[in-house]
RNA sequence: GGGCGAGUGGCGGAAUUGGCAGACGCGCAGGAUUCAGGUUCCUGUGUCCGAAAGGACGUGGGGGUUCAACUCCCCCCUCGCCCACCA
């Protein structure tokens, strides 16, 4: 029996698993095992795996290998996040193509995956920058196209005006372009979208099938589609018979508006602008608020506005109040319009004071009278409603319906719905991503690259440094086409796509990675998918989900699959923190994780960072390893479980009934704990298990079933020890992996003897060991002859006995 | 400002969902092994009183329900995350 030393053990598995092809998901038809489908958020390429990783990958492992054990077929498979910025710019920095420095960190991370001994199963590996791949990315597109739910519009970004580029909002500093540090402005550009409002509902709706997934991502979601409820009520303008509509969640407050605001976006403000004879001063504001940065709006005098000289004329009185141009109303929401109800909107409210304008109350608290001039604050919640002519002494939220009927009737409003989603800008003016397959044509506009031109390949000669436009503009070979449809002379669309529309399929491909006539096969997807497990970090939990929901909707409308939601179960892993921060270079303290793995092995850290604590939550590696020079414990634990079963490999001796019951209560829970991805619990039991192990070789006694059964519980958390104990030391030809979880017999997990508690006031005054069918009479005389309980009781009077049998006896005395 | 979640020893965390608070591990202390450091093994370890037996207190703070509360209800404090001018 030799030292426990990952360093020699966890190599040599490596190696022996691939010969034996041991993690390659079936695809025989004939296969009996329910499939399981074990998906971990893919990897993004910067850099190696990182202590981040190790977490994700080390949850979403055991689960793939626990359900494999449990006699599942299971698809757990990896592939690259590839594409984006990081890439581009690192490569910017270095000097070398994006592409060769992606290549080059996914070797990396894919050898260091190898090294941890995750079982994927790795002929299905991808990235999303392999042309087989963003062939089918671009075929998506073209989908989308065909169905209307690609379109170009124009929209405000946020540019540079030194670096001629468009800067995502998290590269803008303070105002500044991150890089140069030169002011951003707004600047409109022509930008395409996918039409993920058209799906709003269904998204929202849908989120009820998401049964297993955790409340907060749920809530995220539903706060993320944001639904509002009210009604559309139409305005006119006095001066020039415009009609505009206004949303409202609370048509109930119509009687209490005093203005009326439009966006600075919005199309009629120069226009009425022009009539009311204020169109110097408005111009002079939309080009000053026009160049102020997006993310600067926020810091603008939120309460600055313009009147611009016109009228609206209010629909349920006909009243005429000013109309303004503010920066506080959105274009992106509702219709780019509002009405003015300062007494119940604490926005228009502020706006009122700001403004000198009037306030009016229509929503009285019950018993209470607000007056306008001495209100602080907008009052928005619930009231009776006063000068609202007909709605006068109705209660505001029944007055709501009253009104929208009314409006209805006399066709100036209706019921209606407003969502905070937005559409999805997909475009980037930048290299590394799949081109937008379009090409534009001077006679038949926007023309969809025909399939069998697909993919259209990213150049590699490509002076990929932001510059104005998108790098392939520049690259006149790719730039320059004919149109599909009549063969003229056309140009390519020069933009890539958003990342996020790469990573919004791919647990489709890896239903069937190799299909090169399209996207995946259906029969595969079908067999494989939903998804059943999906594990990832929770940054994950609005946008990346809400693009796979949308594209699977998508999907399912092209009659393509059956089902409408890809993940039936989700879970979140912690982040792994250092000292309170989240790790990062700038900061100086990043963990790598590769010369821990090298020095203490693989399954060391994997037990390590699973033991920390409950897999949702964030471990300050700080505290669980502070440090890294001392063996850490979990290493020292899997030295025990190897030195022990070792010893009960050679140990012919009898098993004891006390640790037979013992090793059958502890597969009940560790099976039960391994279900809820609880981990942290799981571990603690096996160490339980591996200690009372311990204890019974000590007393002499064999060991060989509980021995074998923490191997193999073991398996799924610490593989690479669980094999080489399994084969070596238990002398089984075949894998642990191939093993079939073990079971517990009911009879045996039962506890023989129970530890009865005996209280007196509730206060623990002795323990007794019983059967545990003991009856609630024998409780009963067993806690009114303990001698502990009579002393605590005393000289009092008992007044009752709660009993719980086999549990506890409460003796309740009087007074 | 809105929404969600969490506060348990020196530390990470358990607690069958209302029934022995602190499992398991880290750390620390003492002992054994070792030339020594490290490793390994044994013992102890919530706080306070006590030599011990035993007792009192104890799950952020305050109140409540209950025979019984970390767990359920109300108020407050602190921290974390998400969204933040969404009409």
């Amino acid at each position: 029996m030799r030292r426990y030393d990952p360093t020699e053990i966890e190599p040599r598995w490596v190696s022996r698993w691939d010969e034996e092809d041991l993690y390659r998901a079936s695809e025989d038809p004939a296969d009996p095992r329910p499939r399981f489908y074990a998906l971990d958020m893919f990897s993004y390429p910067s850099g190696d795996l990182h202590l981040g990783h190790a977490e994700a990958f080390s949850g979403g492992d055991a689960v793939a290998r626990f359900m494999a054990m449990r006699g599942h077929n299971v698809l757990h498979p990896i592939g690259w996040d590839a594409f984006g910025l990081p890439a581009e710019n690192a490569a910017i920095k270095r000097g070398i193509h994006p592409k060769e420095w992606t290549y080059a960190n996914i070797e990396q991370q894919a050898s260091s995956f190898r090294r941890m001994g995750m079982s994927f199963d790795w002929t299905r590996r991808l990235a999303t920058c392999d042309p087989e791949y963003y062939r089918w990315t671009q075929w998506l597109f073209v989908k989308l196209f065909e169905r209307g739910l690609a379109y170009r519009k124009t929209a405000p970004a946020n540019w540079c005006p030194k670096d001629q580029t468009v800067l995502a909002n998290e590269q803008v500093i303070a105002g500044a372009c991150e890089r140069c540090g030169t002011p951003v402005v707004r600047k409109d550009l022509t930008q395409w979208f996918f039409k993920i409002t058209d799906y709003a509902q269904r998204l929202l709706d849908d989120v009820d099938e998401l049964a297993d997934w955790p409340e907060r991502v749920i809530t995220m979601q539903r706060n993320w589609i944001g639904r509002s409820e009210g009604a559309e009520v139409t305005f006119q303008i006095a001066e020039t018979g415009d009609e505009v509509e206004v949303f409202t969640t609370r048509p109930d407050t119509l009687w209490g508006v005093t203005f009326f605001v439009f966006a600075i976006e919005h199309p009629l403000v120069m226009k009425l602008a022009e009539a009311g004879g204020t169109a110097e001063q408005a111009k002079a504001l939309l080009d000053r608020l026009q160049a102020t940065p997006l993310t600067n709006r926020e810091q603008a005098d939120s309460r600055e506005g313009l009147p611009l000289g016109v009228h609206a004329i209010n629909p349920v009185n006909g009243e005429q109040v000013p109309v303004f141009v503010a920066p506080y109303v959105l274009m992106e929401y509702g219709t780019g319009a509002v009405m003015g109800v300062p007494a119940h909107d604490q926005r228009d409210f502020e706006f009122a004071r700001a403004n000198d304008l009037p306030i009016r109350v229509v929503v009285q608290p019950e018993g209470q009278e607000r007056d306008p001039a001495s209100m602080t604050e907008a009052y928005d919640h619930e009231g009776v409603m006063v000068g609202s002519g007909p709605l006068d002494g109705v209660r505001s939220p029944e007055s709501i319906s009253e009104v929208i009927a009314w409006l209805q009737r006399e066709g100036k409003g209706k019921a209606s719905v407003s969502f905070r989603l937005r559409d999805w800008l997909i475009s980037r003016q930048r290299y590394w991503g799949a081109p937008i397959p379009i090409i534009h044509c001077p006679e038949h506009g926007e023309v969809a690259v025909p399939e069998d031109q697909l993919p259209v390949l990213l150049p590699d000669d490509v002076d990929f440094r932001p510059g104005g436009e998108s790098p392939l503009a520049r690259n006149e070979g790719f730039v320059n086409v004919t149109c599909p449809t009549c063969g003229a002379p056309a140009r390519r669309d020069t933009d890539t796509m958003d990342t996020f529309v790469d990573s919004s399929w791919y647990y489709f491909r890896y239903c069937s990675p190799n299909d090169e006539r399209r996207a995946f096969d259906p029969e595969a997807v079908a067999r494989w998918m939903p998804v059943d497990q999906y594990v990832g970090g929770v940054e994950h939990a609005i946008l990346h989900l809400l693009y796979c929901r949308f594209f699977t909707k998508v999907l399912y409308d092209l009659g393509l699959i059956a089902f409408t939601e890809p993940m039936l179960r989700l879970m979140n892993q912690g982040q792994v923190i250092f000292g309170g921060a989240s790790m990062s270079k700038s900061k100086g303290n990043v963990v790598e994780l590769m010369p821990f793995v090298e020095r203490w092995g693989s399954d060391t850290m994997r037990v390590t960072i699973l033991f920390a604590g409950p897999f949702e939550d964030d471990i300050d590696w700080k505290l669980i390893a502070p440090d890294s020079e001392r063996r850490p414990g979990a290493n020292a634990w899997l030295g025990r479980v190897h030195a022990t079963v070792g010893e009960a490999a050679g140990r012919e001796a009898p098993e004891t009934n006390e640790l037979r019951r013992h090793t059958h209560g502890t597969i009940k829970g560790v099976t039960r704990d391994l279900e809820r991805f609880r981990f942290n619990v799981a571990i603690s039991k096996l160490q339980v298990l591996t200690n009372e192990i311990r204890s019974a070789l000590d007393a002499g006694h064999g060991a060989h079933e509980a021995a074998g059964a923490l191997v193999q519980m073991l398996a799924p958390l610490a593989p690479f020890t669980a094999e080489e104990l399994w084969r070596v030391e238990l002398g089984h030809p075949e894998s642990v992996h191939r093993s079939a979880w073990p079971t517990y017999d009911p009879e045996l997990a039962r506890d023989d003897r129970v530890t009865l508690v005996l209280q007196v006031d509730g206060k623990v005054r002795d323990r007794v060991e019983v059967d545990p069918d003991v009856s609630e009479e024998a409780c009963r005389a067993l806690a009114l002859g303990s001698e502990g309980v009579q002393r605590a009781v005393g000289s009092r009077t008992i007044a009752r006995l709660v009993v719980r049998a086999p549990r506890l006896v409460n003796v309740v005395t009087a007074g």
